[in-house]
DNA sequence: GTCAATTCACATGAAAGAGACCACGGTCTAGTG
DNA sequence: CTAGACCGTGGTCTCTTTCATGTGAATTGACGA
């Protein structure tokens, strides 16, 4: 067996890299130029452009699927012109703010903060009335005298969390600001947030529109061709794989990342089996692995009472396909608890916690009326789901 | 047999609490000259 | 006299609890044929 390793080891480590360079695969790697998007990158550009005279551009709210490029896209755009104001000596600002970061930009309290923060001015993390934030905030950017260009990334996030007042606050910005103004940049993965959004908000936040349709198939390939020539050895990959991976990705609404990490994989899985190019079995395996390994590494991050009530559902749907309801997971979660020394929850919030793993698609769940005999969840562990090492992992986060 | 009322077992919402953070201003304390 | 330690108050933020209300169809029971 050691011998093995080693000989393993060995010859991996004479073997050359499938790889040229990795990082291309990575997500938020920057290619020199953005296929099949420069209608989009130019349409953005055209809308912001009144800003090169100090003119107040239109809000612009950006929507399209994941993996569609409209984060790309817009750091294109600003990139451009943050260099065209550097050589003109045009004082424009851009801030870049993803809303869904835990921590730093997922409250009002928090994005108004961090904000100011990147005009310089140090905020702490908490303490300080919202308000009292949010006025430290406009001051900088009057003082500043900028024209400012503000991209909230996944802004649905922020909404879904605190509601459309933030927004509302900061579109009424400019009517405050007299030496600056501020352009905002929405962009959001979710087709019906302005239906959802206030009126007054919806109005003035997207005064202009745009949407990112998602990819297809052939419009993958070539930007998965493209990063291969740059991140794999030439000949590294045959020729099935790379139409392969975009099928995968297009059936899936045409994300251009995934298709990026399932390419990755697919050479990782290729070199770790030691064989000199990839071939689409190995897109097989990657495009299980990904999935598994997802599914894993959510489970593991979960907070101990979420990690709990999956053990519960778990366990008690040991009869497979056979769905369990909410009652039965609570009385198992109860003696649970006892044996791990847990807090136990009520089962109000154990509802939560379960519609929550629902969401994460690790569980099905689904609301059902049985009739005369109530009202509950229906819970279904997927088959597909590797129960064991789940379990195992579960029994192991939580001392059992 | 038909149909509305009933009933179950939770789901779902809203509000409020607990406890961990943190800033700020006032008061106390010990070290300094 | 002053810097720093130490409070108390008031703020945010997350996770929960409490209380209240909602809900969909199997079942029941009254009613009529």
């Amino acid at each position: 067996m050691q011998n093995e390793l080693m000989k393993f080891l060995e010859s991996y480590a004479e073997k050359k890299s499938l790889f040229l360079e990795k990082n291309v695969f990575h997500p938020h790697y920057k290619p020199s130029a953005l296929i099949h998007r420069s209608e989009q990158i130019e349409q953005v550009a055209k809308m912001l452009a009144p800003i090169l005279k100090l003119e107040k551009p239109s809000n612009i709210f950006i929507y399209g699927k994941t993996g569609t490029g409209k984060t790309a896209s817009i750091k294109d755009v600003t990139d451009c012109f943050a260099k065209i104001a550097e050589s003109k000596k045009i004082p424009i600002k851009t801030i870049y703010l993803n809303c869904k970061l835990k921590h730093v930009s997922d409250t009002e309290y928090r994005l108004f903060a961090q904000l100011a923060r990147e005009f310089g001015k140090t905020m702490p993390a908490t303490g300080l009335p919202t308000d009292e934030v949010a006025k430290v905030f406009f001051e900088v950017v009057e003082n500043a005298g900028q024209a400012v260009i503000l991209v909230l990334d996944e802004i649905d996030q922020l909404t879904k969390k605190t509601g459309s007042e933030v927004l509302y606050n900061l579109t009424r910005m400019n009517e405050e600001l007299t030496k600056s103004f501020v352009c905002l940049v929405g962009i959001s993965n979710d087709l019906n947030f302005v239906d959802t959004l206030d009126p007054r908000v919806r109005s003035s936040l997207s005064e202009e529109e745009l949407l990112f349709p998602p990819y297809n198939a052939v419009q993958i390939q070539d930007i998965l061709n493209e990063r291969a020539k740059l991140g794999f050895l030439p000949d590294a990959i045959e020729a099935g794989v790379v139409p392969k991976c975009a099928a995968y990705a297009a059936r899936e609404h045409g994300d251009a990342r995934r298709a990026l990490e399932l390419l990755r994989v697919s050479g990782e899985i290729a070199e770790r089996s030691n064989s000199t190019k990839v071939n689409t079995t190995h897109v097989d395996y990657a495009e299980d692995k990904i999935d598994r390994d997802r599914v894993l590494e959510a489970i593991s991050t979960q907070p101990k009472q979420s990690q709990a009530a999956l053990y519960s559902i778990i366990s008690t749907s040991t009869n497979k396909e056979a769905p369990v309801f909410t009652g039965t997971i609570y009385e198992f979660y109860k003696t649970l608890c006892e044996r791990t020394e847990l807090r136990p929850l009520t089962q109000r919030r154990l509802s939560d916690i379960i519609s929550e793993l629902d969401m994460l698609g690790i569980i099905t769940a689904r609301v059902i009326s049985k009739g005369r005999y109530g009202r509950t969840r229906e819970i279904i562990v997927p088959s597909t789901l590797n129960t064991p090492t789940i379990k195992k992992l579960l029994e192991e986060a939580l001392n059992l």
